[in-house]
DNA sequence: CGAAAAGCGGACCTCAATGGTCCTATTCAG
DNA sequence: CTGAATAGGACCATTGAGGTCCGCTTTTCG
């Protein structure tokens, strides 16, 4: 599996906080309960993307995160990589620079093809495409 | 981490036997010792292998290990996938047939892009691309 | 036939990463 | 000052990867 659960959780807190970015900080416990993470760990999650710049945290009542970023302007592959580090597709388990057993690897060379393939689809999407809409027939949420 | 040890060490050992294919089944413990890869994690690898078909076992005596296809009739898709499972990238941590936090979710449709990329770069690859070779001044292997 | 040389395959072990919890400190509005 | 909020360090549990062990079966050869 490349994309962790934490990823998902993290995507799926950017997308809720793009939909309410006008409206100022909302709680972790709102994020953690609309969306059904736990809250300890989505806290982790945030903290980390805060450091990050993607989204600002605000202390003290009436705080909570805003996205600090415009949603357009930060791509999946930003995102994935803030959250999970940089998509590695495979670790060359030979020595690192120049390997024993193959006169001339070809793996290398195989798997940054793929990496790039990844990151080229990955680039081609943003947070804006990926809009969180609530599907529930209960209006909790009361859109804008 | 995309692809595993297991995968590394499944290929390598794959190589070495298209080297040797003309001569024989190979032991197990000298692709072990040549390879130096693990003898009985290598023999469960060969094992599963010998099960899609993509190698032959022999046993008794003079016995051994003996490709099963020609090499250059076999993917590296099809190898990782034989040796590691399909390549998934995402798992949907919500419900699978229907996620009930976003209204249309793009993810699946991104993901599978992804996967479809690496795919296409792993398909055009065949084990007669990787030739196992040895670096050592010795020449033990003794090219044809 | 029987011993030795091979692979077969199930049970087991170890370790690190992932996913997650908890508690205390800090910050800030009212 | 107090309560609502995040910050962050320490900690815990489960899982899967990587690997080992050992007894069993098959096969060759003397």
């Amino acid at each position: 599996m490349i994309f962790s659960r934490k990823t998902d959780y993290g995507l799926r807190a950017l997308m809720y906080l793009a939909e309410r970015r006008a409206r100022g900080p909302v709680t972790l416990s709102e994020i953690a309960e609309k969306l059904m993470i736990p809250k300890a760990f989505l806290s982790k999650i945030l903290q980390q993307l805060a450091k990050k710049g993607v989204v600002r945290s605000l202390k003290g009542p009436s705080g909570g995160f805003v996205l600090a970023v415009e949603p357009s302007e930060v791509t999946l592959q930003e995102i994935l990589t803030e959250i999970d580090g940089p998509t590695r597709v495979f670790e060359c388990f030979a020595t690192e620079s120049d390997c024993t057993l193959y006169g001339d690897c070809l793996m290398r060379e195989v798997f940054s093809e793929v990496e790039d393939q990844i990151g080229s689809v990955l680039s081609r999407y943003t947070l804006a495409d990926f809009r969180y809409s609530e599907k529930q027939a209960d209006s909790t949420a009361s859109k804008a």
